[in-house]
DNA sequence: GATGAATGAGTATTCATTCAT
DNA sequence: AATGAATGAATACTCATTCAT
């Protein structure tokens, strides 16, 4: 009797594998589109051919193409938050600290160029969406301010909420510039200026 | 034919006043709508009830909906060239003239909030066309780095590509964040903040 | 100057008209299909089709389908009602007037085939809509009542309620049923019938 | 084969009593959800679910969604026919008899109102079907019919078809509206309401 | 026998664009 | 020049049905 049962472990684990596989094939091209063309510039049906699944297949795995574009970005920001986390812990200065902030940010855009390139392009349907983007951004930039500053530097005198939109806007723009097209500076440029205009852009009190 | 015409010129003048005014509102209402919900939450059905005309009339001045978009951002865009090349015309020193460029950026942006709206939403479908927008910025940007350097300041040493598109992105996020609501930062805040920032951002080796 | 302008009104009323006419050919085209296949066995593309037009057009006369079947509806209604307090409005007796109400139902039934057959399917999604069809005819059936009471009849003794539904029930059967296909009866038998049941079937308490 | 099988005989049989459970829970919630939303507002995949089965035992049951309807009706309409001849097998007069049935239906329909739910709302897909129920009932009234004159009442001199149509209309009508809400008129006096009508409606010649 | 992932035709609705008046 | 009715391709989403496991 045993014998002619198949494992119901196994059958149901074939059959989620098959599933998640699916799912995953579904991102995988979801990604590759929007990265070309935007939120509303590629249509489920898309997303499902280019993934080699008929149209209706699309729904049995995302309620709808905003749920998807809201996964893809959701993880993106995690990735890229934890990115940011590990590459300041432990490092000791701040000048070292921005560096290695914009050391991570250039690897992850090497790695995940179709994500940067969601997560950086300001799709207006995709607003609400990306914004949390930027929020890490200004919270990672925030978090290295308040570090600078406990190690006794002064602010800069500057309105913290425009100079925090300054340096997302900076960061976003540079990323995704460069993202699109790596060969248009070198790796080592680009981190250099970005440290630099962040570190004497925003010191105290620059004639003093 | 011409018999029976009086003053053909002036009627002729008529007609073509009456023309030009219709395509005007329609240039306005696009403009306002635009503003509002992007390129893509805008019909032309919309723009013409707006202005008033019947749907197809649209298309009497207009070839399709983009060259009606690609219009309006040349027009701000000439708009907003004109604007920063006078800000700076005969100001003299480097810091100065970065100062008078972020004036000039806070008023043009207070005159026409919805024309910042159009330029610094970075609508996917517009990209090609607000691309134009910020090539513009980066070059009057570059038009003061040029300044300086002839005024015997050495270069930053930064890579001049890099640190365009990073003050570019810079500029443009914060005057969008900034239009969106001018009641988040003070006037004189974002002006000081934005040339700090690139005064300071972009100096000649800094630790020299 | 006024010769060479086309009369507003005139042209106007050109467009009115033919606005009108596609409208009514939608209409009518409803009629037909809805008669045939219920609410939901009709398509707006079948509807458009079958009146000669592209699919768009059906969205320009109406904002979608239930609108269109609710609209034919009322209209159906209001028609039917006309008829019936047409019919005994001025006769006599309580006999007459019954006799009266069958026959009115009876030639609007074969006047508006389709329309009866659209009004008496109780197709559950049009239920709301139907149910306003049985009122009516509830209605005028009460109204027969009180008069036959007012003319010192007693009432039947019976539930109003359920005597109410039963009579509704019966006439809308025997109308639906008769419309289909008026071979299956005579008219003058239809009308006896129905007439007789009504009469007879509420009479004050029989065996007294 | 069979030599390594232990008594197939049980395990068929086990087999089978098996497959006929699967049947009747997916049978069960059919009733169920037919009931609340008709035959278009169910899915096969709401059945299964329903039924706690994956979409496609649906399948190894029943042909199609309109099969397994058909077959719910054919039951209930099987039930129903039992109910009424138990109900009037016996009984003497022809009053009691319409009674008896009138009372028969009640009881029919208080302890199966999703079934009478299904039989009476004249689902628009389900008219062939429930065309058959209606029949049902027409023929039982016939046979009531039949049995008055045998025992030696005249006919009404009504035309047989068309007063059918009638009972069966005013008997599904009422029924189907009790049933949705059983405190809407009490129990004895829709049984005395549609034995009145029935037998007053329909009595030989009234003015005689 | 049961599963459930996959299919793909179907359906309502939108909107840029055309064109007869 | 203006009108506005008409077009029809496009697009999101559903669901009966199939079939490999």
């Amino acid at each position: 009797m045993s014998v002619s049962k198949t494992e119901p472990d196994s059958r149901e684990t074939a059959a989620a594998r098959s599933r998640a596989a699916t799912r995953e094939r579904l991102l995988e091209s979801a990604r590759t589109l929007f990265a070309e063309r935007g939120l509303r510039g590629v249509t489920t049906h898309d997303i499902a051919r280019e993934a080699g699944f008929a149209s209706g297949t699309f729904y049995l795995h995302f309620p709808d193409k905003r749920a998807l574009f809201r996964e893809i970005v959701a993880e993106s920001v995690a990735a890229l938050r934890d990115r940011l986390a590990k590459s300041v812990a432990g490092v000791g200065g701040l000048s070292d600290a921005v560096r290695a902030h914009a050391t991570a940010m250039i690897e992850f855009a090497e790695e995940q160029r179709d994500l940067v390139r969601i997560l950086f392009s300001a799709d207006v349907d995709a607003a609400v969406v990306s914004a949390s983007v930027l929020d890490e951004l200004a919270a990672a930039i925030a978090a290295g301010r308040r570090e600078r500053e406990s190690h006794g530097d002064d602010p800069s005198g500057l309105d913290a909420a425009v100079l925090s939109q300054a340096l997302v806007g900076m960061w976003a723009r540079v990323i995704a510039w460069w993202a699109e097209d790596p060969a248009r500076a070198q790796r080592g440029a680009v981190i250099e200026t970005l440290t630099r205009i962040q570190l004497e852009g925003t010191r105290p009190t620059p004639g003093a």
